[in-house]
Parts: structure tokens; C-alpha cells; sequence
RNA sequence: GCGUCGGUGGCGGAGUGGUCAAUCGCACUUGACUGUAAAUCAAGCGCCCUCGGGCUACGAAGGUUCGAAUCCUUCCCGGCGCA
């Protein structure tokens, strides 16, 4: 028995996309579907029933953020991160290689998962500002600094599979590293073949324990926005297979993206990935990004896009993103987004919403959290809708007009 | 009434002869955020203008000085003390 199960139900005519639905041993999920960040075992401002009422399926958390508290062990002790965070279905861990670039060639850069396109002459202009960095990588692992008390920790592919195991999601992913766009091709051609030879360890030894019948292991295709590499990466993460013989139960695709290079990365990638294993586009949720993911094979996505927007007084709504601090909502007595049903939508205005942020009142964080979530969860459940009656395209032309006005 | 301390930008509060359109908080305005270093961060915040600069400003009015938010005089207002 497989530590899950996928199952394509209906495929998206004359592209890569397709319906269909990933059974874990907490529960299966519809997809395409989107994946709830919840990086310290909490889903930042909402409680796990709120999440779950916004039709949430899943939630991923970081190994990274929980080996440094409250410790692996500890969430093992509990009984695994599900129990531990009171959330009853599917749960993911990202392998901390995302922190490899955020806390490393990332740090104090102000640069993220995509890359502004005015911040580039900048930052090679004046580099010297970036802070010092917390990691180290060389050819075993990564050295990281913690972000909290400075003391520090070496990740190995086999300490973060290991970490993983303990804190028990159903999904977990490869140790990689995520490469910043700037880097130069030589750089990416580097950390790419390492980024590889750790999918192999993470996977060899992911494959030596029992536990890797309950929990699916994801490899993680690199490459920047190099074809040559994209291409290479996904096909080498596709056929890397432990000594027992067994691959990687889904994939994971990772990078820090200038806008304009991530559909065709993710076209190229999804081109050479088997068919029936899941896909997982790392990072990635804004609606039109959503769209073009899912027309281009993934199945699914995570972003803390709606929790932090949310929490920092950004919502989504059909005609674009609001930013709740305006004066302009301070006399708004209409709903955030006329189209929504979600819990806010239904109880709240957008005045009464403005004033909880202005008031630096907790419960605006979760409201308009709660709102986000919906807003993009349902998004994403209207795109699988709409590959199974299809009407996919008419969603997608419908919404980015209205949505990018 | 006498004495005393004080009146600074929306608010609180620095400054106490030049480097002051005036530190700093807050408020306000706007922006950013895509595997969470984030309930965070950035910019703006007297008026005019394109950088540069110009103009009006530190209760009011005068005065001293090359130069005043800063010193002097009077007045107005507030706190406190004594009558």
C-alpha cells in the first residue's frame, strides 16, 4: 500500500491540465488544489476549524521553523503535526529548502519567491547592503544560523528527512535549494547538481524507513529559468529511484521566479514529469499564476500570499486586490467582494474591517485571513470544476477580466 | 491681584542664538508582500515648484542681532503657589 494514491479523473483538453483526486492516510484531496500555509504548525490568525470552513483541504508546514521550535521530537511526542495543531485532514512539510535561499542568498535583499522586475539593477548596484546571510551551503548540506537566537544548525538531505519523519505530514518534501534568479548560469548549474544529489539522498533514505509506506515523499525539479536545466532536472528528479527501486511519490517544483520565466519553466517541467504522479508548483498562488499553473500540469500550490496579505490588510476580491487601510473603505458599509460567501463576507462590512485594522485589532488578521483563504481555495476549486465540465477557459477569461480590470 | 513655570507642526514631546521646515513617538496617507526572517516592512506627511530651490512658520505684537523657536519688552492663554 502506497503512502498515497493519485488518481486523474478528467484531463484539460489540449494542455497539461487535469482534474483529479490525491488520497493521504488523513483524507484525499480534490485537485488542483490549494495548500494552506501553515509554516509553525498554526495557520497564521485562524484556528484550524475556521481554516477548514473556508473549504481548505490541506496544510503545509515548515521543518525548518518547527526543528527550531518547539523541536521534532516534541511534535513527534504529540503524536504528529496534525494532532498537534488539531487540523484532522492532509498534511504537508516543506523540507526547509526554501530557507536555504530566504535565509541565505535571499537574506536582507529584499528579494522573494519573484523577482521584481525594477529591483535588479538595484541590487547588483548595491549589494553590500544585504544583510550578512544565515546560511552556509557546501557540498554536504547547509549550515543555518538560526533567525531566532543565532545559534546554529546543519541540515543534511538525511537530517531533514529525518525531521520530517518525526513531525509526520503525509506529504513531505526532498532537501533542496532554491537559487535565486540573479545568480549566474554557472552558479544554477552548481547548486542544481546538488540539488539533485540531495533528492537522491533525501530519497534513499526516505525509502530505508517503514514510515515511508505512510508518508509520500515529493522531489523537487530546480533549474532557475534555464531550459536546459528545467529540462534536465525534471527529467533526472523523474528517474532518480532509491536502492530498493522506488522514485519519489510526486514532485515538487521550486524556484525563485521572475515573473515572465514561470509559465514556460513550469511548461517545460511538466512536459517530462510522469503523468500520474502529483505535482506540487512550490510558492506559487496568485490568481493569474494559479490559472496558468493548473492549464500547465500542477496539481498543487501553496502560497502565504492570502494569510500574510490578509493578516497585513490586503484582500482579494473579483475586481482586483484592496488594500483595507485605505480612507476609502472607512465609509464602506458593503460586503469585502460582492461575489464572496465566505464567513467574513457574510457577517462584515469593509468598514467595519478598516476600523479593526486601524485599531490594530486582532481580529481583522483573521477575518481578512479567512476571507483570502476562501477567495483562493474556492478559486482553485472553480478552476477543477472547470475541467471536469469544461468550462475551464470560460472561468479563466471571465475572471482575469474582471480581476485585472 | 502677586509670584512662578509653561505655550513648538493633527496629538505627545525634543530643541534653548546660526548646521531648524524643526530629533523622536503616535496618528494620518500611500505602497510592497507569491515553498512566512513578516499581525511586517518601506515611503510620504507646512505651502509652491522639475532636481535645485522659493515662500510662510515654533501663542501674538514689537525689539536686540549679520542671524531668533531659542535673548529682551508688552499682551493673550494654561498649570501651580500665595493672597
Amino acid at each position: 500500500m502506497p503512502a498515497i494514491t493519485f488518481t486523474i479523473n478528467k484531463k484539460l483538453e489540449g494542455t497539461l491540465g487535469r482534474a483529479g483526486v490525491l488520497e493521504t492516510k488523513h483524507g484525499s484531496l480534490q485537485t488542483p488544489c490549494f495548500v494552506t500555509v501553515g509554516t509553525k504548525a498554526a495557520v497564521k490568525a485562524v484556528i484550524p476549524e475556521q481554516v477548514k470552513d473556508t473549504g481548505a483541504q490541506v496544510v503545509l508546514s515548515n521543518t525548518y521553523h518547527l526543528y527550531l521550535q518547539p523541536g521534532h521530537e516534541r511534535i513527534e511526542k504529540a503524536g504528529g503535526l496534525g494532532k498537534f495543531m488539531n487540523w484532522q485532514g492532509p498534511t504537508m512539510t516543506d523540507s526547509g529548502g526554501f530557507q536555504v535561499f530566504s535565509l541565505g542568498s535571499a537574506y536582507g535583499k529584499g528579494i522573494g519567491k519573484l523577482l521584481k522586475p525594477s529591483t535588479e539593477p538595484i541590487l547588483s548596484a548595491a549589494p553590500e547592503d544585504a544583510k550578512p546571510k544565515l546560511v552556509d551551503i557546501d557540498h554536504d548540506g547547509a549550515m543555518f544560523r538560526s533567525h531566532l537566537d543565532g545559534s546554529a544548525h546543519y541540515f543534511t538531505p538525511e537530517k531533514s528527512i529525518e525531521i520530517q519523519h518525526a513531525i509526520g505530514a503525509d506529504m513531505i518534501f526532498a532537501f533542496d535549494e532554491c537559487t535565486s534568479p540573479m545568480e549566474p548560469f554557472t552558479y544554477q548549474r552548481q547548486a542544481l547538481d546538488r540539488t539533485h544529489r540531495w533528492g537522491k539522498r533525501s530519497l534513499e533514505y526516505h525509502k530505508s524507513k517503514p514510515i515511508s509506506e505512510v508518508q509520500a515523499l515529493f522531489g523537487i525539479v530546480q533549474g532557475g529559468r534555464h531550459e536546459e536545466l528545467r529540462k534536465e532536472s525534471a527529467k533526472v528528479t523523474a528517474e532518480t529511484v532509491a536502492s530498493n527501486g522506488e522514485g519519489f511519490d510526486g514532485f515538487g517544483i521550486g524556484g525563485s521566479f521572475a515573473k515572465e520565466d514561470m509559465e514556460t519553466a513550469v511548461r517545460w517541467v511538466n512536459e517530462i514529469l510522469p503523468e500520474e504522479k502529483p505535482r506540487h508548483l512550490l510558492g506559487i498562488g496568485e490568481p493569474e499564476d494559479l490559472f496558468m499553473a493548473v492549464e500547465n500540469g500542477c496539481d498543487l500550490f501553496d502560497c502565504t500570499g492570502p494569510t500574510r496579505l490578509g493578516r497585513t490588510g490586503t484582500v482579494y476580491t473579483s475586481t482586483g486586490k484592496m488594500h483595507l487601510h485605505n480612507a476609502e473603505f472607512r465609509d464602506d458599509f458593503t460586503k469585502l467582494d460582492a461575489a464572496c460567501d465566505c464567513y467574513t463576507c457574510t457577517n462584515y462590512t469593509r468598514a467595519y474591517l478598516s476600523h479593526l485594522f486601524h485599531a490594530k485589532e486582532m481580529e481583522a488578521g483573521t477575518l481578512a485571513s479567512i476571507h483570502n483563504i476562501h477567495f483562493i481555495v474556492n478559486l482553485v476549486d472553480r478552476m477543477r470544476e472547470g475541467i471536469l465540465d469544461g468550462t475551464f477557459h470560460a472561468i479563466k477569461e471571465n475572471f482575469l477580466k474582471k480581476y485585472k480590470g
